[in-house]
DNA sequence: TACATTGATGTAATCGTTTACACGCAGATG
DNA sequence: CATCTGCGTGTAAACGATTACATCAATGTA
């Protein structure tokens, strides 16, 4: 493959005149600019980046590890992550951290030694000293959805709790008194955090949550299912099932079906994370949407502020309820709450 | 950040030695190992793989492009790419294509100045002089799930005509006759010989296919809704409407369910491409679904054979029907094709 | 005419690796 | 004792770009 050298041969200059008009750095007279040029283009030159990188100390590359690629949370993520990137003249790197703290750790080992400019992080539960180290290196580093205490890190994320207190409002509003909640795992700042406001919620709301109304889930569909299952084989099944995130709902939706109850009347589901299909599910699903492309947006532009070395702050949106019916109509069960027969 | 130069220091031996431990290529003392692995855990060294690629000209590092990064059959097939890649001892930079020739060669571009060892692509349209050029330099390339024809490139992809076939046989035997099919775009292969594939099969069947029943898409959500609506104007519209695959299915969804016409007894909807949630909807959708994973795990496995210089040849694999209930049920509507009515 | 200024270009060092080749030393062999 | 073998290690030249500095011609100025 060509380099700087042939063109420069080619063209009849120096390697530095080439180097000059590939970065239009410096003067270089339009006739020389021009043959330069055009033995760019007899060549078929490519630029080497790799060689470029090196020199420069700089790959216009971030590096994007996140939970779950098949999770579409994380999928519309990257989506928007990688728009605002290439408008900013970044490329993206994406290692699938499948939720696992060792691949987590895998990936940022890769990215670091391809050296990326700077990193967008959703860790995964604890604090590996990988991690830590790289923020004792000052590595730019960003972390996108969740947070790690302790560390000095900006974080781009949402913050779900007004819309979870609206949404037990909401259930409240429609007489249910008997809600669950399968969450994420505590080690996750996103999973602590919709547990608190949610047993927060509830509490204002004058609420019991029994423990047993508290399942452990870990994000995936799976632990989704078998929380539903635990839940609607308890003597006294909660009313309503609000899982922690779309896959977990979705596992929900999955054991719901497969013991044939109705929704709402057997028992109702929410979902927290909003996803296209929600409407079409029968019936559609009431959810809290997350800003997820804005949330993107941002955290790229954090991260090249760090890497650029101008000021950076955390940044924190509000996610909101989106009611549809999946947790019963008003008037369909009544203002007082009682027991939940099956009309019809 | 410490180099090889740093760590030879601090162990005492020379930069050979130390490269010579980090990549167990030659015969080195025990004691001497030790002594550098000592110093680079001391030193918190992480190697420099843009100044070993340089040197060795392979960056362990395969591009894929691919179409929409939005569409789950995409996300799903990133996602076996990257195992099968992981598994390989290779990274993946993604690309995303967004259905557009220009986005396309942007990344190709892209990937080839960062110096991918091979690139997979699911090519958008037209061949562009840039896809030629890779060809002509022998460039590692390998097409996935669509092809482009006229260049002597392996392509790995799923063939559906036969459960297309099946499909429409299944139709048949509902009693449907006015079958509808919303197209991929004519420029990619997919969309080509899904519409091929369908119109021989109506054939086949003995059913017609008037020009109407075609409706043009871009295999894009909203494609889908506007094809829908068009066919559902009609005077005599389509009793059966078939996307060509998930997002437009998506699309035709939102637009019989705006209509507020029921499915099957209005309309009826089959979609190309199967997904997790198909079985949520009401009532579930019946799909053609592909072998996602194994078409990614595949491809990657070509890709490698062709980096590694080995023989590589093209794979097909078969898609397969997957009968649910959104056509109607046998008897539902019976079997001699009486004309619609919707049963209450 | 002599000298400073400016603009265009070239020379060569450098980035952090890998690796061909050379070297020295120990033990084996004649 | 001279020589050979082979192992462990070091020296230095790449890889392909960028860039500080040097050079040189042309022009302007005193």
């Amino acid at each position: 493959m060509a380099s700087v050298k042939d063109v420069a041969r080619h063209a009849g200059v120096s390697v530095a005149t080439v180097s000059r008009v590939l970065n239009d750095s410096d003067r270089v007279a339009p006739e020389t600019r021009a043959r330069v040029l055009a033995a760019v283009e007899a060549l078929g030159y490519r630029r080497n980046a790799v060689a470029r990188s090196l020199r420069t100390d700089a790959t216009r590359t971030i590096g994007l590890v996140i939970g779950d690629i098949l999770n579409p949370f994380f999928t519309e993520l990257a989506r928007a992550i990688e728009d605002e990137a290439r408008a900013l003249g970044y490329s993206v790197v994406i290692g699938n951290a499948d939720e696992r703290p060792d691949r987590q750790d895998h990936y940022v080992r890769t990215l670091l030694e391809q050296r990326v400019d700077g990193l967008l992080l959703c860790p995964t539960a604890e604090i590996t000293p990988l991690v830590r180290g790289m923020v004792a290196d000052g590595q730019p580093l960003v972390f996108l959805d969740r947070t790690l205490p302790g560390l000095d890190v900006p974080t781009v994320r949402a913050d779900g709790s007004a819309a979870i207190g609206a949404l037990v409002r909401h259930l409240r509003g429609l007489g249910h008194r008997r809600i669950a909640f399968i969450s994420g795992p505590a080690l996750l700042s996103t999973g602590r955090e919709r547990t608190a406001a949610f047993t927060a919620a509830m509490r204002d709301c004058g609420l019991e949550v029994p423990d047993a109304y508290l399942e452990a889930g870990d994000f995936q569909a799976a632990s989704g299912r078998a929380g539903a299952a635990r839940l609607l084989d308890l003597p006294e099944p909660p009313e309503v099932i609000f899982a922690g995130d779309n896959l977990m709902a979705l596992g929900a939706l999955d054991e719901i079906r497969a013991r044939g109850l109705a929704i709402p009347s057997a028992v109702a589901l929410a979902s927290y994370d909003d996803l296209p299909w929600f409407t079409h599910v029968d019936p559609p699903v009431t959810a809290i949407g997350q800003p997820v492309q804005e949330l993107g947006r941002r955290a790229v532009r954090v991260l090249a502020d760090r890497i650029e070395d101008r000021p950076v702050e955390s940044v924190v949106l509000a996610a909101r309820l989106v009611v549809r019916r999946s947790c019963g109509e008003p008037g369909e069960r009544g203002e007082h709450g009682e027991e939940g027969g099956s009309p019809a």
